[in-house]
RNA sequence: GGCGGCAUAGCCAAGUGGUAAGGCAGAGGUCUGCAACACCUUCAUCACCAGUUCAAAUCUGGUUGCCGCCUCCA
């Protein structure tokens, strides 16, 4: 049983889907005019996380994951650039798609473009016309939020309130000040499409609704974001598709908090952020997911570098823990199962029940995350040279689940090349061998330091010495 | 002005009524020519004040501090 944190009643629920064994799951994706932000990383790899989570325990998921691809700002960086938006816009949703693989995302079921869905688009605009939840001024269509009874449920806001601070700005063509844009008529020079009120483009909030329903139905399960999107933008797709619909639009809803740099909001339009590339490049890839899922999602996170430091430390524990269990197994004795081993597996499986407590419980992958390195202790102890093969097969293979589920461990796109062969390293390591007979440390060491200056770290066990690539 | 969140060791971070998980960093030790890996030992009474309770980091009230949303934003 799944329990879930939901924005809409504050309080953690048992997840029930809507079709047995499947989950709708729609999750906002980036405006694409520039390379995503480590902040952006954020959602997508706790609800990858969440998604695989789900897939682990047998449910089919659907998973949808939005591009907005036309947009203001687009059209303005288009403009400096001097390049077409579609051009712009293609470099960067292939960009982010790699971004994400780095990230060890799976892909989405759907990845729709909101300039390939202006028919439903249009086509639920009118709806809302039809029903009297929209009305047109001079070419633009806004929403009326006043006509719709659970305005403000999801964010917990009541209209009057709104208005009292507002720092929006007030059209007089609008009936109320909150009411926002479904539809808007283009600009000389901007991308259009042909409706049936104006030449122009959709409103941001209306493309969600459009692409939720059409890809996942009218009723979804699980809706997710940014916090930052709890109000505006996912209150205004509550009261579009609930008013279209006439059903309840999500079931969940799903906010993480966000990353912070100096304890500050990371975002564009602040410019404090910093490049997944660039943060990916110079820790790993990954790093970032393992530092992303240290933390509860709903919990505030600052990002530094020698947050990140400290991350890839602890990363490195449970993967040299991988390799030393790689390297026992092949050189693991195919003896019996020794009595005490025995015993020990009947512990074995009392990490994997708390790692699944955990997850199970609002998704708690930094608890969940502590059975993974009292797992990794356990191997460490037990599981080393000498033991069965059995057993520590068994070990290993409990650790890989574990880490597989949250995705951790993984080759992450462009490896570093590797510019000496295995068998050049062996070469290197009988050189170093032979000069520690001889006594002659220094030329020993130093071919270590050349090794490892290449990449290449070497370590001395009782059974010989191995080597791994850095 | 309205709404909401957070405050746990040097750092990061779980825990939400029964006397503080885990990780990083540090210290001491084992192993080692040295190093790396690993293991052992060591390192907090939970912002402050008052209250409820046999019992509170965990509930209630207050104080202080930080942050977010209300405007494009993950």
């Amino acid at each position: 049983m799944i329990k879930i944190y939901n924005t809409l009643t504050k309080q953690k629920e048992e997840f029930k889907p809507i079709e047995e064994n499947k989950v709708r799951m729609y999750v906002c994706g980036p405006t694409v005019y520039n390379l995503i932000h480590i902040g952006n990383a954020r959602p997508y790899i706790v609800f990858d996380t969440v998604r695989r989570y789900f897939e682990t325990l047998g449910y089919q998921v659907n998973y949808v994951q939005n591009f907005t691809d036309v947009d203001d700002k687009i059209i303005n960086k288009a403009n400096e650039e001097k390049k077409q938006t579609s051009e712009l816009v293609d470099y960067y949703i292939t960009e982010t798609l790699k971004d994400a693989e780095n990230l060890n995302i799976e892909k989405a079921t759907h990845h729709p473009r909101v300039t390939e869905e202006i028919e439903p688009i249009v086509c639920m605009i009118s709806t809302l016309i039809e029903k009297g939840f929209a009305y047109e001024v001079e070419g633009t269509v806004y929403f009326d939020t006043q006509s719709f009874e659970g305005y403000g449920k999801l964010s917990k806001k009541v209209l009057d309130e709104l208005e009292a601070g507002a720092r929006i700005q007030v059209a007089n063509e609008k009936k109320n000040p909150m009411d926002f844009v479904l539809w808007k008529p283009k600009k000389e020079g901007e991308p259009f499409w042909i409706s049936p009120w104006s030449d122009g483009r959709p409103g941001w909030h209306i493309e969600c609704s459009a692409m939720a329903k059409r890809y996942l139905g009218e009723t979804i399960d699980i809706h997710a974001g940014g916090e930052d999107l709890v109000f505006p933008h996912h209150e205004n797709e509550v009261a579009q598709s609930e008013a279209a619909n006439g059903k309840t639009f999500s079931n969940y809803w799903m906010h993480n908090s966000f990353l912070n740099i100096d304890n500050k909001k990371m975002s564009k339009s602040l410019g404090n952020f910093k490049t997944l590339r660039e943060v990916g490049d110079t820790f790993g890839y990954d790093v970032v997911r393992f530092f992303m899922l240290s933390a509860h999602y709903r919990s505030p996170l600052n990002f530094s570098g020698d947050l990140m430091e400290a991350a890839k430390n602890g990363l490195e524990r449970i993967k040299n823990c991988v390799s030393n269990l790689e390297y026992a197994l092949t050189n693991a004795a195919d003896v019996e199962i020794s009595e005490s081993e025995a015993e020990l597996l009947k512990e074995l499986p009392k990490y994997e029940v708390k790692f699944h407590e955990a997850m199970q419980d609002d998704f708690n992958t930094a608890d969940a995350i502590s059975f993974i390195f009292e797992l990794v202790k356990f191997a460490n102890t037990y599981a080393k040279e000498g033991a069965s093969q059995i057993f520590t097969q068994e070990v290993y293979n409990e650790l890989q689940k574990l880490i597989n589920i949250l995705g951790l461990i993984y080759e992450s796109g462009d490896e570093g090349t590797h510019n000496l062969s295995d068998e050049e390293i062996e070469e290197y390591i009988n050189q170093r061998t032979a000069a520690k007979k001889a006594k002659n440390f220094a030329e020993a060491d130093r071919v270590r330091e050349f090794l490892k200056d290449n990449g290449v770290l070497i370590e001395d066990t009782r059974e010989g010495v191995r080597f791994k690539r850095i």
